[in-house]
RNA sequence: UGGGGUGUGGCCAAGUGGUUAAGGCACCGGGUUUUGAUCUCGGCAUUCGUAGGUUCGAAUCCUACCACCCCAGCCA
């Protein structure tokens, strides 16, 4: 795990900030609350708050909430509890639509020094005008309105006396430029839409690349970073503080300076919100905190804690290049924690009765088991053995296969914490299905090794008469192929059977009554969670990953 | 065929002219083990996209080439 051992590897982004020997470094966090923080966002917030906090700074959280049609107070509330659960505290919680007045201002400003215009091409006349990626732009027929003009068509679109659609505003740059973000990029576009924070107070909204850099020069954000799709809007992002900075508006303005890091990719899932989105509006998962969705609540639901994302992103490190990381690093960052401070409990997934013929009806002996092998301070508890239990359907086989350990028809096996018992019958069906198994046990075998010959096999198993019935959830991954945007439609690459129902486990009397949300490991089988769903009658298991599985 | 990026083992990733080219994940062996887990010991790039060049010395500098990614929303 993290700690003062293991500091944070090195990357460019530290050795930048070395270099530049600044005396504090100033982030922010910038979602725009139109959906659920996933892994991706994982690996910008450990990497934003953590510099932040190495280099004796601060870390903004902001909503970038310019795009009132996709916006939520819904995924404003479930983004803040996410970072603040990944252990992570702001220094101020900010909206860009706070800054919607010094925006606009700005822009009357930009207006008036000549470097906006407003625009009364369709939508469809600026894609034509803007040229493609070989071919330059031409300028728009109203590219050379007067300041005056501008400023008036503004103030009207701000006042709502035009439609949607109707005019835009503009910065005047380079038609020609060979970055087309820089053909005069829209800033303002009119829209109606009731804000969920500014309600019906704006008919125009400003856009992604004026109101991110301008937020975070008024939020005096020293590094502002984003993710390597940005690149190309840098030189905007500077032009327009530039220009912001030189005209007359009445805004304070830091120097903030944009920084670009390679995305997170997984296999065998998605990490794009409006994909993640597809999956929870068509119903191909149970919702945004399904245990299979690689968003935060997901994982936190699966069973997987912050410490354990945390460590993750530290192992994945910050390059500039877009990483697919394989799901194992996932995986072990989440089993090496839970391995060293899971108390391990014993339940049988799909049970196969036995009957211990040689110990007496009505006779329970209660045995102290240990909670954890390496850890003595977990304790102890009490579990009752008696003449029927259950064990794993899949630890007998009459026809092993090679290297079976585990019990066969005649073979023995030691029952975990407990006694060797000795397969003397197999029950069938009508079917031929083995139902039932009689064994003896020996019992000169509790807490020591059988005299005279070896038993190979450990299996897990729990009392009848003391477990209780559970519900246990196997997960797998929510896509079959690793690379699922390789398919014509990743909705095709969906995995059929990611979801496994267990209806009929038996777990141990100690974990069935165990809070919601509490690990364990299930010897032999992996770590669990218990899930929200969870009740003391009908206790639900999540796995959250299984045990490293080295047979074959 | 425009612009911006990236290429170090199966997956990540340190390395910034002189090291036997860190480390993690994965994988393969040995040991311990009442979890086929854990733990432990050991193995795993004569080579850094390719080809040239500079240098006593190159993953690190130069040149050319190749591959892959991003960009033509009034999304962010």
């Amino acid at each position: 795990m993290a700690s003062e051992s293991d500091p944070a590897p090195s990357n460019f982004i530290r050795s930048m900030i070395e270099k530049q020997a600044v005396d504090t470094v100033a982030t922010r966090f910038p979602p725009e609350p139109n959906g659920y923080l996933h892994l991706g966002h994982a690996k910008s917030i450990c990497l934003n708050f953590g510099i932040a906090e190495e280099y004796n700074g601060w870390t903004n959280l902001r909503f970038d909430d310019t795009n009132p049609d996709k916006e939520s107070e819904e995924y404003m509330s479930a983004i803040k509890r996410d970072v603040e659960w990944l252990g992570f505290k702001w220094k101020s919680l900010c909206y860009a639509s706070d800054y919607f007045d010094q925006l606009y201002e700005c822009a009357e400003a930009l207006i008036k020094s000549g470097d906006a215009y407003v625009d009364s091409l369709s939508a469809e006349e600026i894609r034509e005008y803007r040229g493609s990626l070989t071919q330059p732009g031409k300028e728009s027929p109203h590219r050379n309105r007067s300041p005056e003009q501008n400023l008036e068509l503004f103030r009207e679109m701000r006042d709502g006396k035009h439609s949607e659609g109707d005019h835009i505003l503009r910065l005047k740059i380079d038609m020609a430029s060979s970055n087309i973000n820089l053909r005069d990029p829209a800033i303002y576009r009119i829209k109606k839409t009731h804000h969920y924070r500014t309600a019906d107070k704006w008919n125009v909204y400003p856009l992604y690349d004026y109101t991110h850099c301008l937020s975070d020069a008024i939020e005096n954000i020293t590094h502002s970073l984003c993710t390597l799709e940005f690149e190309d809007h840098r030189p905007l992002y500077n032009w327009i503080l530039e220009k912001a900075r030189a005209s007359t508006a009445n805004v304070e303005l830091g120097h903030p300076v944009q920084t670009e890091f390679g995305p997170l990719n997984l296999e065998y899932t998605v990490l794009s919100k409006r994909k993640l989105i597809e999956l929870v509006q068509q119903g191909h998962v149970r919702g945004w905190d399904d245990p299979r969705m690689p968003t935060i609540s997901g994982l936190r639901r699966r069973g997987y804690t912050a410490a354990s994302i945390q460590e993750f992103c530290r192992r994945i490190g910050v390059t500039k290049s877009s990483a697919v990381i394989e799901m194992s690093a996932m995986e072990t960052v989440i089993r090496d924690e839970l391995n060293a401070t899971a108390e391990r409990r014993m339940a049988v997934l799909e049970p196969l009765k036995v009957i211990i013929t040689s110990w007496a009806a009505d006779e329970s002996k209660t045995l102290e088991v240990s909670n954890h092998p390496n850890d003595p301070d977990l304790g102890t508890r009490q579990l009752p053995f008696t003449r029927e239990v259950y064990i794993e359907q899949s630890d007998f086989e009459e026809v092993p296969p090679p290297k079976f350990k585990r019990l066969i028809p005649g073979g023995e096996v030691r029952l975990r914490s407990s006694y060797v018992i000795r397969c003397d019958d197999v029950i069938k069906d009508a079917n031929g299905r083995v139902v039932e198994l009689h064994c003896t046990h020996d019992p000169d075998t509790l807490g020591k090794k059988p005299e005279g010959r070896k038993v190979k096999g450990v299996i897990h198993w729990v009392s009848a008469a003391n477990s209780v019935a559970a519900e246990v959830r196997i997960y797998d991954h929510l896509f079959n192929r690793p690379d699922p945007l390789a398919e014509e439609d990743y909705i095709n690459a969906i995995n059929p059977d990611s979801l496994l129902v267990l209806e009929n486990a038996q777990v141990e009397a100690s974990a069935a009554q165990a809070e919601i949300g509490s690990r364990f490991q299930f010897e032999r089988q992996g770590y669990f969670s218990v899930d929200n769903d969870s009740t003391p009658e009908r206790p639900v298991f999540n796995q959250v990953v299984g045990l490293r599985d080295t047979k074959n």
